[in-house]
DNA sequence: ATTAAACAGTTTAATATTAAACAATATGTT
DNA sequence: AACATATTGTTTAATATTAAACTGTTTAAT
């Protein structure tokens, strides 16, 4: 039984999503400090909001981007002194990723030059609303990453 | 007046989104056939949804890429045989793009081989919240693209 | 009529990403 | 103990995108 009208909102929700992710990555990029970019600037952020220390690969997971991804986001980080990169004492194959002062003090910055742009936005969009949003979608990030893994 | 807490609600937001889009690109792009890409099948879509006929500075316009990026896809789709871009009669710049006989077909086809990704979502998210969470959504795409030009 | 500015589309170089092949290490089975 | 399998991270090649420079065309101003 198919449905095209339902086929159609999906993939106009989708395609919405699509087109924020593109030009909010941008203006954020714009705002970003010391060439830094939307993924460097998340895995500095991450060292900050969730943990201190990471493998390459819990990283990777954190934003589902693949391992080669990682890889090079932190070789860029660890070029510029913004984390430290080393060989795990207990396993020969896991690396242990951590921020640097430097680091520290780089995604600092970075906040404070992007607040404006965020604020301005909080400013249009009721942050209790934008909550609500974002909760369902997590449900649906969720729902295709469970996905992902089913087709492969 | 500075605050944190909103600032990270916000980042979160587009955080989900961008991961969303990321992944449900992904897995939408495995369901397409003779190796459409999403971009490719997003205009193949538009001259169906939308107009029989456009210029390349539309299109470019209605997906939010930049110009580079339409006139790459558009080679694409002409080497395909999906499109006809022809030079426009009464303008020497512009120029005219059409979907062939053949690009409708293959856009039917694209639209059965993901008809069951789309079902089986539209199967655990209910289409009203859906809509709802879209025109939301629409909201945000569009101050994000009036923010664009301010910016430049 | 000339000239300057704006506009439409393309090209170029750079980059972040992916998938797939790879190397090195750990785990599990027999 | 040996061998197969899985895991972790890196490398490689391909690709879609961007920003910026460029070409050609149209519009506007003087």
């Amino acid at each position: 039984m198919t449905n095209p009208l339902s086929d159609q909102a999906v993939f106009t929700y989708f395609n919405e999503i699509g087109i924020i992710s593109q030009l909010s990555a941008g203006l954020f990029e714009q705002g970003l400090p010391e060439e830094l970019t939307l993924s460097q600037f998340s895995v500095l952020n991450w060292f900050v909001r969730v943990d201190v220390e990471a493998t390459p690969g819990r990283l990777a997971r954190a934003f589902q981007v693949t391992g080669g991804a990682m890889t090079n986001t932190l070789k860029k980080l660890e070029s510029k002194g913004l984390v430290k990169v080393e060989p795990d004492k207990n396993s020969g194959r896991q690396k242990r990723v951590t921020m640097t002062s430097k680091g520290n003090q780089v995604r600092d910055k970075a906040i404070k030059s992007v607040a404006p742009l965020l604020r301005e936005f909080a400013e249009c969009f009721s942050i209790e609303k934008l909550k609500r949003q974002t909760r369902q979608l997590a449900r649906v990030r969720e729902y295709l990453d469970e996905r992902r893994y089913k087709q492969s």
